[in-house]
RNA sequence: GGGAGUUUAGCUCAGUUGGGAGAGCAUCUGCCUUACAAGCAGAGGGUCACAGGUUCGAGCCCUGUAACUCCCACCA
């Protein structure tokens, strides 16, 4: 096939990945003779659109993915999405407000109708979008969080659970968000510092024998306090414990009392107490077993046991509060003060503690397990150090608030009898009571926790809890991917559902990367419009350079910056594959390959072969350590450094010369390096190493389903690597020589040799150092004396060399050339000679390393002495 | 308050167990050399944040300091 002269992305990938994906390449059977590996994707969101967070996460994942599918492994990446509870049903009521409409407008049904549409519409863009990027998962799996059996995994582990007594019910204080109208877990609460005040607050005493100074924050919380607390053993107070105050503005009594959670030093020393509406409050209140006196609505505005401060906004009552205190004469004073406010995760509305019943799960018997595990290292964090991150919060977790006080999830299975009062926690709905008989049941209104299924997602997607043979193949699965961020909401989770419902871990390692910022470092986000668009990059450069940009070079675990400037110098090497896939096609045409190992090889062939042994081996080490951005480097390097530049350049002095033979066997080899790059490289930029591979001799099917590189043991050549790298020290000194002469690259030269080893050596290299040096002759001399024209010099190990070079040679540039030379040897030589001098160093280094510097000064002085004699020809020519 | 990370060339970042400081981009010089100007050949540029310590030897290990970033906690 032609290929054209640049790289053009945009002509093959799609067409590629549709063939990939009709051929049935993603897809995964049970075949007991291999080793699975499995992966399951972290869902996105069906609200979400790709953004770079993806794009790194999938690419990474799919270059696994590939990666072990060539290896042989029955290969397993299953797709899916989440339903995503809040965000989805933050984005239907807005829509649904655009129409006039609310969620009571149209009613539960209504509402569930028009999300699943909503799903139906969007929920298949992201997966499209991944699709783009080269994803090679399994789509026939695709799974989505309320699919029927992903749901009926959700309602198991429920019932499960409550059967267990791991889930209960409870009254107690939660956040809640007023936006969005529901509780949320500790974890789904941000946040955000604010500048606010502090407000000091007068107290008095009813006896009227004195006052008690007190700050808040939130004001008009004191609507609903039930008490003032000091530290019992804060001598200022100690008289008034006991005693009580009149509250300001709602003219009733509470008590003062004494708790340790009140610091002496902050403040006056004395908190107002608020148990409905503050977590610390709370407790405290649970001790003294205080009044609860919950002050608003579910929608913040305050309610009527706020009195005269009914039907206000917290916010309105706040400044009204204030206002009245003042008037009052209760104000002391007021502080600018900066605190952290607590916000939804959703919509960023600032999240009011209340108290509320609520379903919770019982974490601590689920925790400790799940500490263990990772203790003893059956799930390991990569790199390491996040598994710290993870033991803090196992460590110190609360029960889950799971739920929530919305529609669009998985309706809560418990049904209560409203004439006796029973809770039946059931996966199907009762016809009557189980205890009383009566026909009064109805079903609980609330849903869970999003994440509550997102947890189950390593076997729910499986096909939990029906036993099957995919399960117990598959799972536990190999590998879990994801960004640091979600360690709390989903990793954890995932490791103590997976011990309890599967009673095995859900997978043994867990690679945690970085997130995407901006070229300054900042996050990618919204509200600051500087998020750049996956989609358009792809579109631009292509999904390959894109993956390649995220990946290459980057340290596991790390954030990494989005520069387009680097997508473009991922372009270029794809483009540099391409070309240099262009060049072996065009030498390849005509000729009839040979075997490898029928024929001789070359010094330049056994140089790549060795190379190329190394980095199959650097570049496999590396991806058996999931280090990306160390393997993908050491490809580069090969690719451009080592084929590009110099063994396709070599490879040139034979192809353009008349031996076919040699010419067969060199286009032997360099089919074979790169057959072998390809693969190499297939893992990061897909797209383009299956389009060039079916281009190259003799291969038709998708590089998809080739095998991983291997090391070819008998392709060492120790020796003929030395002398290869003695070429290129002489090309390289040649290339220096000639702009440091001004001698036009296009210019042939001569070379007079004055050899120092035996001459067929040399011959054999000859070839190279002539196509490379654009050498016209070269001639064997005895001695410096035979040459008449005025000459330039390299001094190497096969001798000096002599460029005659008549009136061109500038005898002051060429002392100059020769006393840097000189000095820089005598810098190596002075180096050298003091390690050795060491005596702490010849006693206690290595031994090897001792040879080698002995080696490297013994050569150093000899080359000194031969820049003397050279030094003295030219200042007395 | 607790924890983690970062600090290496002008910029963005690599640097695997301690053994002569690297890449890409940018800059400068010279090249349209029949795979590639999205390229080729060269060059310049670094007190590896700072201060100590361990070691024959430290970018790497230890201690401390500073600056920045993030996570957790939430003294009202």
């Amino acid at each position: 096939m032609e290929m054209s002269k640049t790289y053009s992305p945009q002509e093959f990938e799609a067409k590629l990945y549709k063939e990939w994906e009709q051929k049935g390449y993603f897809k995964a059977k049970v075949d007991k003779t291999k080793e699975p590996f499995t992966i399951v994707i972290p869902p996105p969101n069906i609200t979400g659109q790709l953004h770079m967070g993806h794009a790194l996460n999938n690419s990474i994942q799919d270059t696994i993915v590939r990666y072990k599918r060539m290896q042989g492994f029955s290969t397993l990446w299953i797709p899916g999405t989440d339903h995503a509870s809040i965000a989805t049903e933050v984005k239907i009521v807005e829509k649904m407000k655009s129409e006039g409409l609310s969620k009571q407008d149209v009613g539960r049904e209504g509402f569930l109708e028009r999300a699943w549409e909503w799903k139906a519409q969007y929920g298949g863009r992201i997966v499209e979008q991944l699709k783009s990027l080269g994803s090679s998962c399994d789509w026939s799996r695709e799974a989505f969080t309320m699919d029927d059996n992903l749901s009926s995994s959700v309602k198991k582990v429920f019932i499960d659970l409550f059967n267990k007594g791991l889930i209960y019910k409870s009254d107690r204080i939660i956040n809640w968000c007023p936006s969005c109208m529901t509780a949320l877990s500790d974890a789904e609460v941000e946040y955000e510092e604010k500048d606010s005040f502090l407000w000091h607050v007068r107290y008095p005493l009813a006896d009227g024998s004195g006052e008690l100074i007190v700050a808040t924050t939130r004001p008009e919380t004191m609507l609903g306090d039930t008490a003032v607390a000091v530290n019992p053993t804060d001598e200022r107070y100690q008289h008034m414990i006991g005693k009580q105050l009149i509250l300001p503005l709602m003219d009733k009594l509470i008590p003062i009392i004494a708790d340790d959670y009140v610091e002496k030093d902050f403040g006056s020393g004395a908190v107002k107490i608020t148990p409905a509406h503050d977590p610390n409050d709370f407790e405290v209140g649970v001790r003294h077993n205080l009044e609860v006196i919950r002050i608003m609505n579910d929608d913040g505005s305050l309610n009527e046991l706020a009195g005269a401060y009914c039907g206000l906004d917290s916010l309105a009552a706040r400044s009204k509060v204030v206002d009245d205190l003042q008037k009052g004469g209760y104000l002391v004073k007021t502080e600018p003060y900066a605190h952290n406010v607590g916000v939804c995760y959703r919509c960023h509305s600032v999240v009011e503690p209340l108290t509320s019943k609520q379903w919770y799960v019982k974490m601590a018997p689920l925790a400790k397990p799940a500490i263990k595990v990772v203790k003893q290292k059956k799930v390991e964090f990569l790199p390491a150090r996040f598994s710290k991150t993870y033991f803090s919060w196992m460590e110190n977790i609360k029960d889950w608030c799971i739920s929530r006080q919305l529609w669009w999830g998985h309706r809560i299975p418990a049904y209560y009898c409203d004439d006796c009062g029973e809770i039946m926690v059931l996966s199907d709905a009762p016809s009557s009571c189980t205890k009383c008989g009566s026909s009064k049941v109805r079903q609980d209104e609330d849903v869970l926790d999003t994440w509550f299924s997102s947890a189950l997602w390593p076997f729910s997607t499986l096909g939990y809890p029906k036993e099957n043979d995919e399960l117990d193949y598959f799972y536990p699965t190999s590998l879990l991917v994801t960004a640091y961020d979600i360690i709390f909401f989903w990793v954890a989770r995932m490791i103590f559902s997976g011990i309890e419902h599967m009673g095995e871990i859900p997978f043994p390692e867990v690679l945690i990367h970085g997130i995407v910022r901006d070229s300054e470092g900042r996050k990618m986000s919204k509200s600051l419009g500087n998020g750049i668009d996956p989609l358009e990059i792809i579109s631009k450069y292509g999904a390959d350079s894109l993956r390649m940009s995220l990946l290459i070079g980057i340290a596991p675990g790390g954030d990494t910056r989005f520069i387009e400037e680097k997508v473009v110098s991922c372009r270029n090497f794809i483009n540099k594959v391409w070309n240099a896939s262009r060049f072996v096609m065009m030498n390849t045409a005509g000729v009839q390959l040979k075997e490898m190992g029928s024929f001789r090889l070359s010094p330049a062939d056994k140089w790549i072969l060795a190379k190329l042994n190394n980095v199959i081996k650097d570049c496999t080490n590396s991806l058996d350590k999931y280090d990306l951005g160390q393997s993908c480097s050491k490809v580069y390097d090969f690719v451009w450094n080592d084929f590009c530049d110099w063994y396709i350049e070599l490879s040139k002095a034979t192809l353009h010369s008349d031996n076919a033979s040699k010419i067969a066997s060199t286009v032997t080899v360099l089919n074979y390096v790169l057959d072998k790059i390809l693969k190499l490289l297939h893992p990061y930029i897909p797209f383009v190493t299956d389009e060039i591979y079916r281009s190259t001799a003799g291969k038709s099917a998708s590089i998809m389903i080739s095998e991983w590189p291997q090391v070819v043991k008998k392709y060492k050549y120790k020796k003929e690597c030395e002398g290869m790298e003695s070429v290129m020290e002489v090309v390289k000194a040649i290339r220096n020589l000639r702009l440091e002469m001004d001698i036009k690259p296009s210019r042939k030269i001569k070379l007079l040799i004055i050899p120092n080893v035996d001459t067929k050596d040399i011959d054999n290299v000859l070839p190279y150092i002539i196509k490379m040096g654009n050498v016209e002759s070269i001639e064997y001399i005895t001695d410096r004396a035979e040459v008449t024209d005025k000459t330039s010099g390299i001094i190497s190990i096969f001798g000096d060399i002599l460029v005659p070079l008549g009136d061109l040679v500038d005898t002051d540039k060429e002392i100059a050339r020769i006393t840097k030379e000189l000095s820089d040897t005598d810098s190596e030589i002075a180096r050298a000679e003091k390690m050795l001098a060491n005596t702490g160093f010849v006693a206690r280094a290595p031994k090897s390393l001792i040879d080698k510097e002995n080696e490297k000064l013994a050569s150093y002085k000899t080359l000194r002495e031969k820049l003397l004699v050279k030094l003295s020809e030219v200042t007395n020519a």
